[in-house]
DNA sequence: TTGCTTTCTGATACCGCTACCAATTAGGCT
DNA sequence: AGCCTAATTGGTAGCGGTATCAGAAAGCAA
C-alpha cells in the first residue's frame, strides 16, 4: 500500500519536486539543485534527476520557488524603441521565460531623454530591482550601465556589439554573421554590393559594416563609398538609403541591409522602379525578423536566436543575483549565439550584363 | 525591545498577514477572510482589519496566495500562427499581465491538426491548467472549446466575432469597426471601393465585410462584387487580391483591406504599378499592429486594444477560475472593448477623373 | 438560568520549494 | 591502508497564505 493518505487539500495532478525525488532516489534537494542550474550535483547524478524530470513531465511551480526563495527577485528590462519586430520577439522571449522561472518581469519604457534623467531613472529603478537587462539601443548607454554598477545591480546587455567591463553581454558575432552574408552574396557572382548601415548609436551597427567592408576586400573587392549608405534601422530610413543606392549610373546588383525592415524597404522600392527581386536584384536582410517572412520575396537574412538570447539573458541575471548576495560580484561573462544564414527567396545571381 | 529575532531568511519591508493580524489584535485567518470578502465575518471585527490593512498598505503576496489556495493557477494559451503581429502584440500583453498576478501563463503552439488530434490535446490540457486563453484562429473551434467546457475548465475566446455559450469572450465590435472606417472612406469622396476579405476561418472576418457591405449599401453605393477579393490575412493574399483589385478595368480608388498585413500588401502593389498612395490610391487596414507604422506611408487603420485585451481576458479567466471552485460556474460574458480610427498617411481624397 | 443551535474566530497543518547547516561520501596525500 | 579535507547530499524549518475543523461566543427557546 501506498502513501495514500495525503492532505485532502491536495489538488491538481501537478507533479512535485518530491515526486520527482522519489523517482529519482534522491532528496527534494538535490532536485531542487539541479533544476536551478547549481554546479555542486554530480554530473551522475544531475543526469538521473534530469530523467526523472523528463519522464514525469515536470515542471517547477513558480509560486512556490518565489515564495521559498530569498532571492527577491524582480527584474526590470528597459526598452526604448517599442515598434520594432526585434524587440516584441525579445519581449515575448523573456517574459515566457521568466514566467516559468516566477521571477517578476517588469517593463519599463524609457525614451529618449537626457543623460541627466536618465543617470536618475537608474538610480531610482536600482532601488527597486536586483537586476536589469538591457536590451538595444539602450544597451550602448554608459551612463546607464554605470549607474546600475554603482549600486552593484548586475546588468547585462543584450546584442552589444561591444563587451566593457561591468556589463555582462548576449550577443552574436555581428562581425562575422555580416561577413558570411558577403561572402555568399559574392560566392553567387555579385561584385558590385551596395550596404545599408544601421543606426549610428548602435556598436553592432559598426561591426556589421566591418565584416562587409573586410570581407569585400578579402575577395579583392575594393569598396566603394558610393555603395554605402548609412540607415537607422527604419523602413523609412531604408526606402531613402535604396533610393540612393538605385540611382547610381552602375546600380549595385546586391543590397545587403543591416537588418530586416530596411531590406523589406529596398525591396519596396525596387519594385517601384520596375526591378524584379532578386532576378533584377538581390536583397538580404539581418535579423530574422517576423517582416523577413512578411515581406515578398521571403528574406535571406541571418537568424539571431532572439528568444533563446532573451532567456540566456535572464538566466545569466538570475544566476548573477544569486551571486552576488555569495559574497564576491563574478566576472561579467560575454555570451557569444551561433547565428544562421537562412536562405529564402529573395537573393540570386546577378543578372547578365 | 521588539521581536527582532526572526529568521535570518526575512528579506524584503514587505508586509505580511500576521503583522496585519498582530495589529488589528485577531488571528491572521480573520485577516485572510477579510481580504478575500468572506461574508462570515462580523462587521465590527471588518472593520477593525481593515483599518490596520489600510495603515500598513497591506497587500497579499501572491506568490503565497497561490500556492496556499486551492486554485492552481496555471494557465494555458495556444496558439497556432506565431509568424502574425497580432500574435505577438497579444502574448506580450498576456505575459506582461502574468507577470505582475503570479499566476503562471503557458504557452502551447498547436499547429494546424485534425478534429480528432485535437480534442485529445484539449482533453489532455485540461488535466493540468485551470482555464484557457484561444485567440485567433484557434478561438474558433467548436471541438476545442466544447471539450475543455466538458472537463469544466474556463475558455475565454479572444476576437472571435462570435459570442457562444460557454465561451466567454474579449473582441472589439468588427462590425461597427468596418462600418466606421467604409463610412470615413465615403466621406473622403470614395464611391468605388475595393475590399479584402479576411480568412474565411474566423468570424470576425465576416464581421468586418458585413460592416463594409451594410455601410456602403445605407450610402447608396451599390456593392460591386468585383471590388471584392478574398484574402487571409497573410502579406502574399494581399498582394494577390491587390493585382485582381487593380486589374480592374476602372480599378477603385480605395482599398480597405482586412488587416495590415494585407493593406501592406496593396501599398507595395500599388508602388510597383506607379501608383502612389494616398494621392492615386487610398488603402487603409484594421488591427493596428507593428506593421501599420513600418510601412510608409503609414497606415490609417483601426486600432484594436490588444494589450488591454489580453489583460482583460486573464483577469476575467482568473475571476472565473477563483469562482468555480466556489459553486454554479457563472455566465459567460461578452466583453467589447472600443476600437479607434487611427488615421495616418495612406488615405486622402480620391483623385480627379 | 439552562441547554442547544448558529455564527464567528482561532489553531493547526500544510501548499511546493529553497536556505541553512549537518552528515555523508569521495578524493588526495603521507 | 589511514587520515584529513573538500565536494556532495540530506534533514529541517520556514516563505506568506489558506483549508479544515474545533472551540468560543452569541442567539434563542424553554
Amino acid at each position: 500500500m501506498s502513501t495514500a493518505r495525503r492532505t485532502r487539500r491536495r489538488r491538481g495532478t501537478a507533479v512535485t519536486i518530491h515526486e520527482v525525488a522519489r523517482k529519482a532516489g534522491v532528496s527534494p534537494m538535490t532536485v531542487s539543485r539541479v533544476t536551478n542550474g547549481e554546479d555542486n550535483v554530480r554530473e551522475a547524478t544531475r543526469d538521473i534527476v534530469m530523467r526523472a524530470i523528463r519522464e514525469l513531465n515536470y515542471s517547477p511551480n513558480p509560486a512556490a520557488r518565489s515564495l521559498a526563495g530569498a532571492t527577491g527577485t524582480r527584474i526590470a528590462m528597459i526598452y526604448s524603441n517599442p515598434s520594432s519586430a526585434y524587440l516584441s520577439e525579445l519581449l515575448v522571449g523573456a517574459l515566457d521565460k521568466a514566467s516559468k522561472t516566477a521571477c517578476q518581469l517588469v517593463l519599463e519604457k524609457w525614451d529618449e531623454m537626457k543623460p541627466a534623467a536618465e543617470k536618475a531613472a537608474a538610480r531610482k529603478l536600482a532601488q527597486s530591482v536586483a537586476g536589469v537587462i538591457l536590451p538595444p539601443p539602450l544597451c550602448e548607454s554608459d551612463v546607464i550601465a554605470g549607474e546600475l554598477a554603482a549600486a552593484q545591480i548586475p546588468v547585462i546587455a543584450i546584442a552589444t556589439g561591444r563587451f566593457r567591463a561591468n556589463v555582462s553581454c548576449v550577443r552574436i558575432d555581428d562581425f562575422r554573421a555580416a561577413s558570411e552574408m558577403t561572402a555568399h552574396l559574392i560566392s553567387l557572382g555579385h561584385t558590385r554590393i551596395g550596404f545599408i548601415k544601421g543606426h549610428p548609436n548602435q556598436t553592432a551597427s559598426a561591426q556589421r559594416f566591418a565584416g562587409y567592408e573586410t570581407t569585400l576586400e578579402s575577395h579583392g573587392i575594393a569598396l566603394n563609398p558610393a555603395y554605402v549608405q548609412q540607415g537607422y534601422f527604419t523602413y523609412r530610413s531604408g526606402l531613402d538609403a535604396a533610393e540612393q543606392l538605385l540611382d547610381r549610373k552602375r546600380p549595385p546588383t546586391a543590397i545587403f541591409a543591416s537588418n530586416d525592415d530596411m531590406a523589406a524597404a529596398v525591396i519596396s522600392v525596387a519594385h517601384r522602379r520596375g526591378l524584379e527581386v532578386p532576378k533584377d536584384l538581390s536583397v538580404v536582410g539581418f535579423d530574422d525578423t517576423l517582416t523577413a517572412t512578411t515581406v515578398w520575396p521571403e528574406l535571406t537574412t541571418i537568424r539571431q536566436p532572439i528568444a533563446a538570447m532573451a532567456e540566456a539573458a535572464l538566466n545569466l541575471l538570475l544566476r548573477k543575483v544569486r551571486q552576488k548576495k555569495g559574497g564576491e560580484a563574478a566576472e561579467p561573462v560575454d555570451h557569444l549565439f551561433a547565428h544562421e544564414l537562412i536562405r529564402r527567396d529573395s537573393d540570386a545571381p546577378p543578372p547578365r550584363e
